[in-house]
DNA sequence: GTCTATACACAGATAGAC
DNA sequence: GTCTATCTGTGTATAGAC
């Protein structure tokens, strides 16, 4: 699949994100309308990964987000009730959105190659367009409570086993060699994570995502493919 | 080389590095004793370093600071200026080091195959004896000013280029396939960073640094090593 | 629902005794 | 050289008007 066509399929569901937010915030956020609370969530959210980008989420002031997200600090605290909590809901958020695009679009695959490729793409392509989530996520993650510096941690391992399966899975088949499945699957996994970290690398160079993409799938191919297949 | 050989070699020059930091800040250390000033130095250092790694720099208090090095708070202030000064001393410092080591290391080896499986090692070898120092320069890039940014840029393209030149070398010496070698060297330097940046999961799987050493050489050989040779 | 004004705690930084 | 005590700014969070 191409960049463009996975950016339309995924394009209608980020407004729904929002919604999915206030639903499953309603306790916390004080506002009743949803089309207010939508709205406004969606520019704090915003406004949090903007300014978090350039200085981190600590060192972000509530005054900061004040001024990005255009609402007072007032209105802020409308819809979290702490700045911690902020930092919980976009972290629980992000995974859950990004765990379940993964899912979905690994089970119409069938064949270790085949998923291999789709899995490499889909998390390339998702990155691409929630960078600054992934990059909020990596970053801040010691600024995270122990409950959720533990969410954190297996989200990695899930991610991670992600890999693992589909290269026993290619072992079985034969068309993957049994060289360690574990280390191969954290190194796609940094290959993945470098290409958010280095934004501006990449940026800077010209390299689009689509031509990472096929890099990292050959790069690791060379490393598995059954030899004489090739 | 064996990592416990490295380890001595280099353990020796860890006094030295905080002798040349009192060196180089004669200006801004307002303590003229060279024994007392490079004791607490390493103080400072080791407890910014430990501190910053649970929460962060910025998180870190000087208060914090005070209690982990023993030291009070007037006195820290007799060896930096400022809270951002501190961040600026360690990140030139480690910068510095790594430079100056990977360098020597790889002047020494003749051969682009000898020399990448010693600039890998060296790399992964010294972030294994510095580690905190490796994740605090690459966690705490955007707390930095612009100057040092840039800085923090130009290191990350200096040691990329020192693989590149290794890809290229061995390009013209017909050992490595000429497939792109910024791409391959940008792929080297992430590899090299997982190992210190998810530390917890390697020590979990009891996975030593040789070990991933020689995976990670195996893992961009299959990339690029010249078909037929192997 | 959103704003302004303000409370209160704690941060970085310094002065001056020892 | 190092300490304790203190200044001042700024951070998070809330109260109450509109």
């Amino acid at each position: 699949m191409r960049f463009e066509e996975f950016k339309a399929l995924v394009a209608h569901s980020s407004t729904e994100i929002f919604a999915e937010i206030f639903a499953r915030q309603r306790a916390s956020v004080k506002i009743k309308k949803a089309g207010v609370a939508v709205r406004n969530l969606e520019k704090i959210f915003d406004a949090t990964l903007a300014v978090s980008h350039q200085k981190g989420f600590h060192a972000m002031t509530l005054r900061d987000l004040s001024r990005a997200s255009g609402l007072s600090m007032g209105a802020l605290y409308s819809y979290f009730s702490s700045k911690d909590e902020l930092l919980d809901l976009i972290q629980d958020q992000g995974r859950l959105t990004v765990h379940r695009v993964l899912s979905e679009r690994i089970e119409k695959v069938t064949g270790a190659q085949e998923k291999l490729a789709e899995a490499i793409r889909t998390h390339l392509y998702l990155s691409e367009i929630y960078y600054r989530w992934f990059y909020f996520s990596y970053m801040e993650t010691k600024n995270l409570n122990k409950e959720q510096q533990q969410k954190a941690i297996e989200s990695e391992l899930f991610t991670e086993q992600i890999f693992v399966d589909i290269l026993e899975e290619g072992g079985k088949e034969g068309v993957f060699s049994r060289a360690d499945p574990r280390l191969t699957a954290a190194a796609v996994k940094a290959l993945l994570q470098d290409w958010y970290l280095k934004r501006w690398k990449y940026t800077r160079r010209k390299i689009t995502v689509e031509q990472y993409a096929e890099f990292v799938l050959g790069f690791i191919r060379s490393y598995i493919d059954t030899k004489g297949v090739a």
